[in-house]
DNA sequence: TATCAACACGAAACCGTTTTCGTAGTATTT
DNA sequence: AAATACTACGAAAACGGTTTCGTGTTGATA
């Protein structure tokens, strides 16, 4: 066992001071060039690294950086995470991560702990609850003092700081567009509970493409499910008491299950029923047939995220007004749809 | 903008000293209830936290784990991380997450960043390059240095230090005979290059299942796949040409893909071919019909390579030798075979 | 009245760096 | 020979805390 070696130890072997062993390893030219190859062999011989936390506390910098995010078990939010992640370890930074697990206390709680100090910033997508008490107090504070925040995905009008979003409302038109001009009328769509604004933006998406069609939009056909629960026989129920041609789902998962009842009360995908859902996760490569579906970027968003906030937190100056990054998702055409 | 306030502005404000202020937050009977109340009514104010970072320097210990996946977009290593981030979440601990993406100069990259006093100890799963290379020097050398090191299931016996693993071959095992007892005597494996050891106990166990059930094996019957490709073909080949009963795949992925293969020639699941795959994701659950499969328990894996962590960590005296656990993996039986 | 303990607080060291500034010694200039 | 300019280094402050130890003031004791 040999523990970590620091400046002092080497300006006591070397017999000189611990200032210019600093300078010596940071290649001062106020130091001889003798002093400064004995010091650096040394330092080498011992692996001499610089201790990080002397160095943040010393810089006011931890080049970390913390993302808080709902939940990890979770397709799209591992690819921004990848995302940011390769991005900031390019440029020298480490990510430490909290789930939030939905909850408003965790999320608090959380980032009131990394930010005395441990982080230089936030990437963060709110959590349900967060969004359902709309209180982001927390988030005020922390712009406050100064901590750059980027919200992506599940964002609020009420902070003002960097965003990085999908264009939801878009793509959902697009889905279902490419229903319409397939031939669909009626096209279904089954939505979680609208305390996800991502969900608010898909279902007006939605609407306005059969607006725009001039297609009457019929409540009986939008099904409102709880989030991660088991509602097979809502489903179940859905789809036998309408006609239904098409259906356009908020996630993969509500989109696999209804395909999986669909086929199982003896319809065709996509001859019969046409589906196509958000998340181009594992579940829509790998379903048979392959689910369409929109393709979020996760990686470029969560790339575009670290951008932004690495950006705002190593300018000096005020780096201007905040933006809002909005992300193309695209419409994967594969087994569900006809196309 | 209100900047994070410091003992340093307490005590200038209130005309004591740093002392003073630092002892009266601490409650130290040192200190009088006037200037206590003094101190705390004014720290309560202006939100006074303690810096994280200069704490970690006096105390020498970051309260930060580093944990090194090889991958994060997937099922088995989100759930491993979400067990280690509850369990350290609980005991006050911060977690730090780099990717290793399966190369072995990333996992050295990040491992010495961070080693050096960014974290106080390492929770890891190898990467397929260094299984590879079979060279875990960096690994060497942190625990020369005195940092406590987890590896979780890809993990090696050439490193002493506490592991957690799983059953994989007394699983494989039991999988097996699971197909065994309901009549089936063909039975494929469909496994992954070699480099990975946990395909190789997986293979073990089914070896063993098939010689003590005095079945011959079959190399033809054993088809080994390079990891994340696309591989239709060759698992059309396979179930085209051989007679099989029942196939056991390494993970859930092959599993899936299999099943849409066998049931594209015309082959019924489980009726004519039954499945068992490996980790109870999102694919096994919602896949039709839905997979049997082993439960590799991830969050608890993950709990306990935290739990040995951060009492190895947090223990003054040597704790003793370094144990291995074994987590109990269980075969959830669903549609894809004969229950 | 001298002694002593208790109280309440401050000075300073320390964690490991970086960086500014001061300075002894040597070399150059006039 | 005196003034000046380099060279090569060290002392010390600073980052923001904790903690040990020292000390001035007060009140009690002998």
């Amino acid at each position: 066992m040999k523990p970590k070696i620091t400046l002092k130890d080497i300006a006591k072997e070397l017999d000189v001071s611990i200032s210019t062993v600093s300078k010596a390893l940071k290649n001062s030219p106020e130091i001889s060039k003798d002093t400064k190859d004995k010091i650096k062999a040394f330092a080498k011989f011992y692996n001499y690294r610089p201790n990080n936390i002397a160095l943040s506390l010393k810089n006011k910098r931890t080049k970390n950086i913390g993302v808080v995010i709902p939940d990890i078990v979770h397709h799209f939010f591992t690819t921004v995470f990848r995302g940011i992640e390769k991005y900031a370890n390019q440029k020298g930074y480490n990510v430490i991560v909290c789930i939030s697990d939905e909850s408003f206390d965790k999320e608090v709680i959380n980032m009131e702990m990394l930010a005395n100090g441990s982080i230089d910033g936030f990437i963060l997508s709110l959590s349900a609850e967060t969004q359902l008490k709309n209180d982001f107090t927390h988030l005020r504070e922390l712009i406050d003092q100064g901590i750059p925040v980027v919200l992506f995905d599940r964002v609020t009008s009420e902070i003002d700081c960097d965003k990085v979003i999908l264009n939801d409302k878009e793509i959902a038109f697009e889905a279902t567009q490419h229903f319409i001009n397939s031939g669909a009328s009626k096209i279904a769509l089954v939505t979680t509970e609208n305390y996800f604004n991502v969900s608010e933006y898909r279902r007006d998406g939605y609407l306005s493409a059969l607006s725009k069609n001039n297609i009457e939009v019929d409540d009986n056909l939008i099904l409102t499910l709880p989030y991660n629960m088991k509602n097979d026989s809502l489903i179940r129920d859905f789809f036998k008491t309408r006609k239904i041609d098409a259906v356009l789902c908020v996630n993969e998962i509500f989109a696999v299950q209804c395909m999986n009842i669909i086929k199982e009360l003896g319809f065709e995908v996509p001859d019969d029923i046409s589906i196509i859902g958000f998340t181009n996760g594992m579940l829509s490569r790998y379903s048979h047939p392959s689910l369409s579906t929109v393709a979020q970027h996760g990686d470029i968003m969560g790339e575009r995220a670290a951008q932004m906030l690495i950006s705002r937190m190593e300018s000096t100056e005020e780096e201007g007004p905040f933006k809002t990054e909005i992300i193309n998702a695209t419409l994967i055409k594969r087994g569900s749809t006809i196309n």
